[in-house]
DNA sequence: TCTGGGGTCCTAGGACCC
DNA sequence: TCTGGGGTCCTAGGACCC
């Protein structure tokens, strides 16, 4: 906790909602629920006009059509969110070189790591600078409006700028977080979710107050040690956690919820084997590649379960996730049908040993089969950056990994005119841009 | 027509190694 | 033969966030 009120956090409000009725005027001033639209959905954001209906974020959209059918009810457009975001994120930069996005429409921000390095931070002109910043927002984003608090640390900024949402300003006077805090809810803080609120209700722990009088020792037997030594902390408003810039990602997933279970194994097979090029194409985008694949199934009751399994090397390779992926699916009972089910990576390190990947990349090929009229078998030279893995071309399929030297089967008729064949990864629908080379 | 999708962090137990 | 810790890695699950 610092003595100035020096951490801004920032809060766009019911931002997806609020871009689309940007975008539409014909929903300004109407309820929008942006979510799932199918029979399974839920809503991720609902504009204010539809929180007057008690429609409220992660609802059944079905309650949500019940609660409000005169809604607008929209899938989302992602693009268009991250674009917002991105102007508002850049703004926030010029504000201070210390920005922390926490989510595509939050961030905290650093005012005394900020843009004035000679004169320093000045606590009397906070007002100013947010009153500026948040017409500032405004105007570049065409309309969306934020919700600010400023304070002495993380916890209070973000429990600030919920006070006047929306379209609202908190500041908190240094020395007097305590008192602020000391009335709310304990789920009022951060990380205090249904769960951990039942717990510490069932000790008579109802608001932070309450929470204060109780020793480290009680709740950390009650929640952890993780838990419980924050929270004891985070009781008296005590938080010395920095703004960190740019946190690196620890896993990459795909998973969907399917509109009916599915029990057909080679159903889900050809899913997960579409969720593993999305996967891989997400890490290569990012430089990224990861040891760990993880297959999450989620049954017809709800239950869930995850079965992951740890690879030599780590790899960005499709091939590789989806049969790992698949050998994970084989030992599981799924009779009753499956809800949902998902693909990750974890274990990311940010470069691939291409040496490596003849390793841990077991070629579907082999190699000493022989050739007729409708398979040929030959080495290609693999560039940087390129990349066929299980992918259909025209009326063949084609196979082959990441870097290094690969083997490509042209399972059907499909052969290359001549001894080399200069191709561009578009032509095999594997994003655009680059070129390789078919030697025989 | 109960209960999304993308993440993070924490816990706990077992294996394995020193 | 018995008795140790400590550290790290791996796997599974759970709580939580937006």
């Amino acid at each position: 906790m610092r003595s100035t009120a020096s951490i801004m956090h920032l809060d766009l409000d019911a931002f997806f909602a609020s871009v689309e009725q940007r975008d539409k005027p014909s929903l300004r001033g109407r309820p929008v629920i942006v979510g799932g639209i199918g029979p399974r959905g839920v809503v991720a954001t609902a504009s204010y006009e539809a929180r007057v209906h008690g429609v409220r974020s992660a609802m059944r959209t079905a309650e949500a059509r019940a609660r409000c059918p005169h809604a607008a009810f929209l899938g989302g457009r992602f693009d268009a969110y991250r674009e917002a975001s991105r102007l508002v994120m850049d703004r926030l930069r010029q504000e201070s070189e210390l920005i922390e996005p926490l989510s595509l429409d939050e961030a905290f921000v650093d005012l005394a790591a900020g843009a004035s390095p000679t004169t320093g931070f000045d606590p009397g002109r906070v007002e100013h600078l947010v009153d500026r910043l948040r017409a500032d927002i405004t105007e570049i984003t065409g309309g969306l409006t934020a919700s600010v608090g400023v304070a002495s640390s993380k916890l209070m900024a973000k429990i600030a700028s919920e006070v006047n949402k929306p379209d609202g300003v908190y500041v908190i006077a240094p020395g007097t977080e305590v008192d602020v805090l000391g009335p709310m809810q304990v789920t009022a803080i951060p990380g205090v979710g249904p769960a951990t609120a039942e717990r510490l209700r069932r000790m008579g722990v109802l608001t932070v107050d309450d929470l204060r009088r109780q020793s480290e020792d009680e709740l950390v037997r009650l929640l952890g040690q993780a838990s419980g030594r924050s929270l004891h902390r985070l009781a008296v408003a005590d938080d010395d956690r920095p703004v960190v810039a740019s946190r690196e990602a620890k896993s990459v997933s795909v998973e969907d919820t399917f509109e009916q279970d599915i029990s057909d194994r080679l159903q889900l097979e050809t899913i997960i084997e579409r969720m593993a090029r999305t996967v891989s194409a997400r890490l290569r985008k990012n430089g990224l590649s990861g040891r760990t694949v993880t297959l999450k199934m989620r049954h017809h009751d709800f239950e869930t379960h995850t079965r992951s399994s740890t690879l030599a090397h780590p790899t960005d390779n499709a091939r590789v996730l989806a049969d790992k992926a698949r050998g994970l699916l084989a030992g599981e009972d799924i009779s009753n049908g499956l809800r949902l089910l998902g693909v990750g990576v974890s274990g990311l390190a940010d470069w691939v040993q291409d040496d490596l990947f003849a390793d841990d990349d077991p070629d579907p090929i082999d190699d000493g089969e022989a050739d007729d009229e409708a398979t040929s078998s030959r080495p290609v030279r693999w560039y940087p950056g390129m990349d066929v893995h299980h992918d259909h071309h025209g009326d063949g399929w084609v196979w082959g990994s990441g870097l290094g030297r690969v083997t490509v089967r042209f399972e059907t008729r499909w052969t290359p005119p001549g001894p080399v064949h200069t191709f561009r990864a578009d032509d095999l629908a594997l994003g655009a841009g680059h070129t390789g080379t078919l030697q025989s």
